[in-house]
DNA sequence: GTTGATGCAAACGATTTGCAACTGC
DNA sequence: GCAGTTGCAAATCGTTTGCATCAAC
C-alpha cells in the first residue's frame, strides 16, 4: 500500500504534476477492489469533483499506468483477434509490435484453481507478455503492425 | 484440422446456412496463424469476394465462434478495467456477470516459458473464466453489471 | 418459395484529441 | 509565470444494427 506521502513523492520525483484528480483517482483505485472502468471512477467521483471530465479520467489512467502505479486487467488490444485454433492453448503477446503467438504447453493446461470465493472456474488462459523474436533483436519487422498509442 | 467436407456437414448438422463468405472466413482463419482481426479478414477476403462486406464479417466471426469453430484471443470485454494492484496476481473473470476478482496464488507465478520461437517473456497472467459464487448460485445479483450484448 | 444471410450506411460505445482556460510548482 | 493539465466537444475506432435485397436449402 502506498499511502499519499509517497505518491506525492514518486510524482515529484518523476517530475510529473500531481493535481488533484490524479490524487482522486489513484486513491479511489487503491481503496476498491472491483476492477473499475474510466468510466466507473468517473461517475464516483463526480460526487466529490463537479467538474471533473471523462477524459481527465481516461488521460489520468493512462498517466498512472505509465508510472506504474496501476495496472489494466485483460489486453489493452482494442480490437478483437481470432484463431482456428480451438483447443486449449495459450498465447505470447509482443509488447512492442502486438504480435500474438500460440503456445502449446500441456504443462499450463491443469493449473490450481482460484480457490477464493467460491469461483467456479471452466476454462483459463495464460497470456506471456514481452518481445517476439524480431522485436528482441532490435529487426522491429512486425512493429507496423501496431498503431502505437503514443 | 476440418477439413470442407466436415465444416459442410457441421453446418447441416447444426441447421445453420453455410455461405460462401462464412466458408472463406473460415478457411481464410484456418489458413493463418497470425490471429487476424475482422479488419484484417475483411482486407484480405476483399480480393477474392469484392462485395463482402465488414459487417458480415464481423457477424461471421459470431456465428463461428457461437459453433465453437473458432476462438478469440484475449478477452471479449470491451472496457478496460483497472486495478491499483500492480504485484502479480492473476484474475477470475465471471462469464455470467462479468466480475473480476484477483487470484493471489504463487504457484501461478512462476510458470514454464514459452519455448518456441525465441519469444522474450517479461511477465505474464493467466486468466481464470467461469462463474463467481453469485452467478453459480443462481442469483444474478451482479448480472447487472454487464450489458449483454446479446 | 421461405427463411435467413448479406451489404450498406447509420448508430453506438469506448477512447482520444484539439484547443482555450486554468493550476501546480 | 510557465509548462503542463483540465474540461469540453468533436473526432476516431472498433463493432453493432436496421432494413431492403439476395442466396441457401
Amino acid at each position: 500500500m502506498i499511502d499519499r506521502k509517497e505518491v506525492r513523492s514518486l510524482f515529484k520525483s518523476k517530475g510529473v504534476p500531481l493535481t488533484h484528480q490524479r490524487l482522486a483517482v489513484y486513491e479511489e483505485l487503491q481503496a476498491r477492489h472491483d476492477h473499475p472502468s474510466a468510466e466507473d471512477l468517473y461517475e464516483k467521483l463526480r460526487g466529490d469533483y463537479p467538474s471533473l471530465s471523462l477524459a481527465t479520467v481516461y488521460k489520468t489512467l493512462q498517466t498512472l499506468h505509465a508510472m506504474g502505479l496501476v495496472s489494466r486487467v485483460d489486453s489493452p488490444a482494442s480490437q478483437a483477434r481470432y484463431d482456428a485454433v480451438t483447443a486449449v492453448h495459450h498465447h505470447a503477446v509482443c509488447d512492442a509490435c502486438g504480435k500474438i503467438e500460440d503456445v502449446f504447453d500441456p504443462r499450463l493446461d491443469d493449473l490450481p484453481a482460484p480457490k477464493a470465493s467460491g469461483f467456479k472456474p471452466r476454462a483459463h488462459s495464460v497470456h506471456f507478455h514481452g518481445l517476439c523474436a524480431a522485436c528482441a533483436e532490435g529487426r522491429r519487422s512486425n512493429a507496423a503492425r501496431r498503431s502505437h498509442h503514443g
